[in-house]
DNA sequence: TATGTTTACATAGTCTAACTATGTATGGAG
DNA sequence: CTCCATACATAGTTAGACTATGTAAACATA
């Protein structure tokens, strides 16, 4: 399964989603170490998939975004969740959950 | 998640080489039904993702393929699994409980 | 006998989204 | 001053699931 893509098509949305809802306000590097450190190194979110989920993500308005600085004084773009991206991830949770769960009743079937 | 598509691209071939692995020689109409029935009607494998996937999977050897009558007398395309299909179906299987773990982790970090 | 429904396969074309490759810019370490 | 890590961005490629459409035959039923 999924040789080219390590991350499923679709669930990126949910793990930044989740990961803003976790982290409160948060930049895209963070996110994306967050993720890959919480799946402990399976998930490597590359640059040219992040950036480009959470312009998406912008645009939807599931996300809002504002520049600042990091700690170590660099720019950073800072994402925030809005009402509909928390409840963008509550349908995608669901939704997950839902076709995981079908998906294991045909692999587990003897 | 996936509000397009049903089922999570990649997870098609894995579905379908489990049902060969379990029903033994299947025509492709008998591999939908199944999937479909076993998923408790969650997943609906569509006939232009059905048959493109079947044509895939027979140039990638995965599967053999040879006509047929089915019982009710119509023409119908038999499919049988390779041994290397088996051997995908164990790489598909393992990847995929690999990143479906490692995406559980990341959505349910507290 | 004609019509419609179901079974069964196939292909063309669309679309999403994750990828590679590349580019910009800056801070800190050596 | 150079190199590396951080941080963002975009162009172009690719896979694969989808819709729509077409073929054809078996069967039911009016």
């Amino acid at each position: 399964m999924l040789p080219r893509d390590e991350i499923p098509p679709g669930t990126l949305y949910m793990m930044i989603l989740k990961t803003l809802a976790r982290g409160g306000e948060m930049h895209g590097f963070e996110i994306a170490n967050s993720i890959q450190r919480l799946s402990e190194d399976v998930l490597r979110v590359e640059e040219g998939s992040l950036y480009p989920a959470l312009q998406r993500m912008l645009v939807k308005g599931w996300v809002t975004a504002k520049w600042g600085t990091t700690g170590d004084n660099r720019r950073a773009r800072y994402y925030r969740l809005t009402p509909a991206g928390r409840k963008q991830l509550e349908i995608e949770l669901s939704q997950f959950e839902r076709v995981i769960g079908a998906i294991q009743r045909v692999i587990e079937a003897t």
